[in-house]
DNA sequence: CGGAACGTTGATAGCTATCAATCGACGTGG
DNA sequence: CCACGTCGATTGATAGCTATCAACGTTCCG
């Protein structure tokens, strides 16, 4: 076996790691998870799992009875089409998210779509620990806290599209996104795999493609960003800050 | 007694029946609660009430084991600034609604702010109900329900901001209003008080003051709606729904 | 009466959408 | 191998929605 070949099986192995350690990274970054805790989301993660094709529509059975599934690869945005075939990305979905809140409403027009080719795992034992605080006391709390996080978010993406300009609206999510991406390991030297075409980018944040391009292609000029090749860099940090007021939701220990 | 003072009598009582009655509609509305668990709510709302100015802030204690509070008469609203002054009412609060959902994240920028003059009661019997199933099988449904159906609303609230005009807005944030007055019996004849000013509506629907009058001046002109002395009339609601799409959020039976 | 808050109106500027066309990358079938 | 179509990114020209600035009217109240 060729030193290539060790190199390729090893990033493959370190592929698989992250996938299926997206959950236990995702909700241990909330609060401290005891090792069996961590180990159990492991296990959650390394699960059967289901494929979904980009661009394809994940059906989400409704009532609150039917188990929650997790996102551990790629990925998916709710999103919601108005009659005229205008359609909003309300918010992003990342690995180590559930696809949906525990308790969703139904909605006539929201559907929950794939942005890339996404991996997901049945929640339901995350369910069950959650419900079970004696064996696992952090799980409950993690998820609790991870669903006020996502609230939180989505307080941010309505700032963003009532209050700020274009400019303001592409720096802010970039930040957010760098937020998010960062505890499940997706992060290498301030850059990470980013896979929303532009007109992804627009329906997110309210933009036409057009507008999309030319607010890219001046942040490029201003060396803030790097975007090619499906991989976004963030160069200049402060200077992002400084344009978008990113505030990253604070947790309180209780 | 002359009957002028009779019937303004008869109309306090009937004002503090909506307002001890605010929280049992509301919640009462989602799903059936048992004639106990509306006495309960009733008085709950009927309990000690707190009073706060228009435009007061309520702080929010951190931490997840402070008592919610929900308002009985009043609006308030969510709010965000940004360190330039622009601000963004995320989310309005109505009677019957609590303050914030149970687990909030702390984030700099956000409260939660009056826009009337306010009253507000203790939830704490509340969030104790909601944890004893045995005795109340409906309210802890129906505070999941209420706090999904909130949830679905502050989709509305990014779909309208990211993709619609401001006269689409405006309609569906009225048509939205009408949905959420009915089951607290704030409305009458299509009707009901609207204590917003320009300002905070511009504020909530990411407009400008100058923008949202000569809006509502053009649908007037066009006969939708009655604005005047804090009350708001929708004279075609047909025509509303055409212009905004509003969907109700559905429940479903679980 | 003066001032503050809110609503209204006009003129102008500016941000963003729309339309149209081009370009490169990619996969497919002839 | 090349023609072809599709998708996404890019660019230019233009239109349009909405913001901004400024001024004025109205109501209310001390």
């Amino acid at each position: 076996m060729t030193s290539e070949l060790i190199l390729a099986a090893e990033k493959r192995r370190n592929v698989a790691d992250i996938r299926s350690a997206a959950i236990a990274r995702r909700l241990g970054s909330l609060l401290m998870l005891t090792p069996g805790e961590t180990e159990f989301l492991h296990r959650v993660g390394a699960g059967p799992m289901s494929l979904w094709a980009p661009r394809s529509l994940i059906e989400q059975p409704a009532g609150n009875h039917a188990s929650p599934r997790y996102i551990i690869s790629g990925w998916a945005a709710q999103v919601r089409e108005l009659n005229d075939g205008r359609r909003q990305l309300v918010q992003l979905v990342l690995p180590g998210d559930p696809l949906a809140p525990q308790l969703q409403i139904h909605h006539r027009g929201q559907t929950v779509q794939c942005l890339t080719m996404v991996q997901t795992v049945d929640g339901a034992a995350i369910r069950l620990a959650a419900r079970d605080p004696a064996n696992f006391p952090g799980i409950a709390a993690a998820v609790e806290l991870a669903a006020a996080r996502d609230r939180a978010l989505l307080l941010d993406q309505v700032t963003r599209l009532g209050r700020q300009t274009a400019y303001e609206r592409v720096a802010n999510l970039f930040l957010e996104l760098h937020y998010r991406c960062l505890p499940i390991g997706l992060v290498h030297a301030n850059g990470f795999a980013f896979p929303l075409t532009q007109e992804c980018l627009g329906d997110l944040l309210g933009l036409s493609v057009v507008h999309v391009n030319r607010t890219l292609q001046l942040m490029r000029r201003q060396n803030l960003i790097t975007l090619r090749q499906g991989r976004l860099t963030l160069n200049d940090m402060p200077a992002l800050q400084a344009a978008a007021e990113f505030k990253p939701p604070v947790l309180h220990r209780s």
